[in-house]
DNA sequence: CACTACTTTAGAATCATTATAAATTCTTAA
DNA sequence: TTAAGAATTTATAATGATTCTAAAGTAGTG
């Protein structure tokens, strides 16, 4: 439960005004303690329910967006027709639920070295990500 | 350089019916040595240089979808603004060049073994891939 | 308070993808 | 070979997510 001002903080640090939309948005992101994943049309339908004034979707994708790019947010996508944002900004892996279509993070530590042998000449490595597909065992 | 009865021999097979606009579209598709990654996009333009007759968007995206579910193409989705099918149906993991947008493959022999180290009860891992991004060294 | 810049908003525009339904083509059993 | 039925293609409309626009509202500053 942390107080607005936290918010406040992060929205000005990052070059954004603290209204009244974008508190109510951090909110619902950040103020939890384990990793948040969802689509913005999740995040909508939160905002539609804890929050007695309207967002408008613009307003939604804005900030995300702005997020996103202040290092806020990571975007993952998983297959043509759902892609998240993840508040573990971290460098990470994840897990996803086939059955759910649930994304669970795998911590980096939780993977062990991944040795890429073939080598691009004149390129350098960015990022290495790893996504596991699960099912039911049954 | 295949002849269209192994085209045609691969739609039977897969219970579609060899028709024009499929055999034209398997040419482009399986014709080549190497691997072929490539956007709904970049195929329409590929069939609209290559072929006097013109086929139109919904023959390409039923096509692809019916090689998908087949099997004869896997989906790969790098980021929310482009998906790319793959001629490469192996388990098998991606460069992605961000200069370029390029995807190339990385057989699943050229990563070294992947040790997933946390479990999810009551979950079966159904694959495990591995996005590689990289840009220019400079 | 008054000014300005930033923000929100509804609605329009865009773009990829999917659905529809009529015209065409394929298959196969006379 | 042909006729009938099934599958396919096609143009076009519909959908859905995202982005754009421009007008109305709000926050920061002095
Ligand atoms: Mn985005
Ligand atoms: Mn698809
Ligand atoms: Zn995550
Ligand atoms: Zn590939």
């Amino acid at each position: 439960m942390s107080n607005n001002s936290v918010f406040i903080e992060k929205l000005r640090s990052s070059g954004l005004r603290p209204t009244r939309q974008r508190v109510q948005i951090c909110k619902i992101l950040f103020d939890r303690q384990k990793t948040f994943h969802f689509s913005i049309k999740d995040l909508a339908k939160m905002i539609a329910n804890d929050f007695s004034e309207k967002v408008s979707l613009a307003t939604v994708y804005n900030t995300i967006h702005a997020f996103k790019k202040r290092g806020y947010l990571k975007e993952i996508s998983i297959n043509s027709d759902k892609t998240y944002f993840d508040t573990n900004t971290s460098n990470h892996h994840h897990f996803f639920n086939e059955s759910t279509n649930e994304l669970i993070d795998l911590e980096n530590n939780e993977v062990g070295k991944i040795n890429i042998k073939k080598k691009i000449p004149g390129k350098k490595i960015k990022s290495v990500e790893v996504l596991v597909k699960i099912a039911n065992s049954n």
